[in-house]
DNA sequence: CTTGACCCTCACGTCGCGTGAGGCCGGAGG
DNA sequence: CCTCCGGCCTCACGCGACGTGAGGGTCAAG
């Protein structure tokens, strides 16, 4: 029962005791008096702040409306202006903080959208994806490319677009797909040779629809053409539409970026 | 078909063009150039901004991100380093999306207490209010006393005081009140003459058990005593405990207050 | 040549403090 | 007496993502 180092009974306390009563911090408390929303009714000779009882009063009813989120200019309104419509106030203060929810939930929508995308690349159902991309498409092939490629930037740029996809988007991309592959058929039937107008045509065309995945490089469109040569599954699937097709197509491409000042064996994905 | 005003195939975009496409403010466009975030390639000569496709491409992708709630400096992680884990920024931002919305509701929560309290005076149920105020209570007391006095200072201060009150605090404000008037009964009953210093220190004890509703100064109590003595159903009650009590209670308190230098005739309620 | 729409670069304001920097005050110990 | 340490003071900048002018060039059309 000594002297306790607050006494209650002394006519203030300064800002650290203030601040531990209260649960907040002394910078607070400053700035509540700089602003004037509730400065201490004392100083000591040395320039301390003394808060008196009457001071405590109005300073845990700062707290009180702080904690419900209003601004200290609507604090003031409310702990100085005798005509303050206080429910109203809290009203909007409610209709405002009902807003921010709905917002920041369908912000949360979004990012569930967008990481599940990061994670299957694909946010269609099995069914969906065989309704749109028709009988010949794996389900698995989405997940084997996220094993092989997930982490580049070119996958993050397909699950950015394919976030914003539903099964409408995707059947128009799946159909532009199908009538580009039909067009590089024909030509090739067609004896278009590489390197010419037409053969670049295509290859341009082929990055502008390829562009539905991610944005692609001539430089990338190489290693791709590559790819689509070498790898066995592409191979078939190209091979499927005219016997030797995956090569021609390589051929084509080689030939653009040539055209364009790449030199096609040296060519890098980067 | 004649000349669009933005044209595509021009080499470049202005702000304001871009802003309409994608929906940004141009301020917006200025700071994210700023602070290198997404820069035009190209200027015309007298200093405009032109956005090439490429251009374009970044800016929607800042467009997709910001959306998403994520901050500049985490976006251009995003963009620029190939080795970002862009689904583990994404998952963090839903748990902070998540954590956000948690306070908000708590926040709801709080402010629908508080209008709660606003409106009805008392946030207990009917059968609380009988089982901690007693048989005498009656639970149309707050709605007529908030149609009273609904509006002001004091109201607002007892109704936030109302809204961090449980039946617990409650009841023990109960019991000090109950406590408070039957020494007053024991008091008069004594022969404790006004002004004397044991009736000055019932005065003081009453000043602050009624603190539990709102702060009340010396006038105050005054316009309460004479309101108690006034008004047929605060009279009823005090009478109900001791004959006379209400009036002696006025006596008191004006006695006290004239001991302070307060004119009991002339003291208002502001 | 003028007009009006568009563009530029500063540069301060927002909101509620956090975070030092630099220095005074006050009580306890040597 | 001096010193030390913790607490207090007053500036004053920083944050995050722009909003909002001020003051002044630029451009296409009438």
């Amino acid at each position: 029962m000594g002297n306790m180092p607050d006494a209650a009974d002394t006519d203030g306390l300064t800002v650290g005791q203030v601040s531990k009563r209260l649960g907040v911090t002394v910078r607070a408390l400053h700035h509540w008096d700089e602003v004037g929303l509730a400065r201490p009714s004392l100083r000591t000779a040395a320039g301390y702040r003394l808060y008196t009882a009457g001071d405590l009063e109005r300073l845990h009813r700062v707290v009180v409306y702080r904690e419900l989120g209003l601004g200290l200019d609507r604090i003031r309104d409310v702990l100085e202006d005798p005509a303050a419509d206080v429910p109203g106030a809290l009203r909007a203060q409610r209709a405002q903080v009902d807003e921010r929810i709905d917002r920041l939930q369908r912000l949360g929508a979004g990012l569930d959208r967008m990481i599940d995308a990061q994670e299957h690349g694909l946010l269609l159902t099995t069914e969906q994806q065989a309704a749109v991309f028709g009988p010949q498409w794996n389900p698995d092939w989405p997940a084997r490319a996220r094993q092989l490629y997930g982490g580049t930037t070119q996958w993050t740029q397909y699950a950015e677009r394919s976030a914003s996809r539903g099964p409408e988007e995707w059947r128009a991309v799946a159909e532009a797909v199908a009538c580009l592959e039909r067009a590089l058929g024909d030509a090739m039937d067609a004896g278009v040779e590489p390197g010419s107008p037409e053969a670049n045509r295509l290859v341009e065309r082929h990055r502008e629809v390829f562009a539905s995945y991610f944005p692609l490089t001539r430089r990338m469109q190489v290693c791709l053409g590559r790819m689509y040569e070498a790898d066995p599954g592409f191979a078939a699937h190209y091979d499927g539409i005219r016997a030797g097709l995956a090569a021609w197509f390589r051929r084509i491409v080689d030939a653009d970026a040539r055209a364009h000042g790449i030199d096609p064996d040296t060519a890098s994905w980067r």
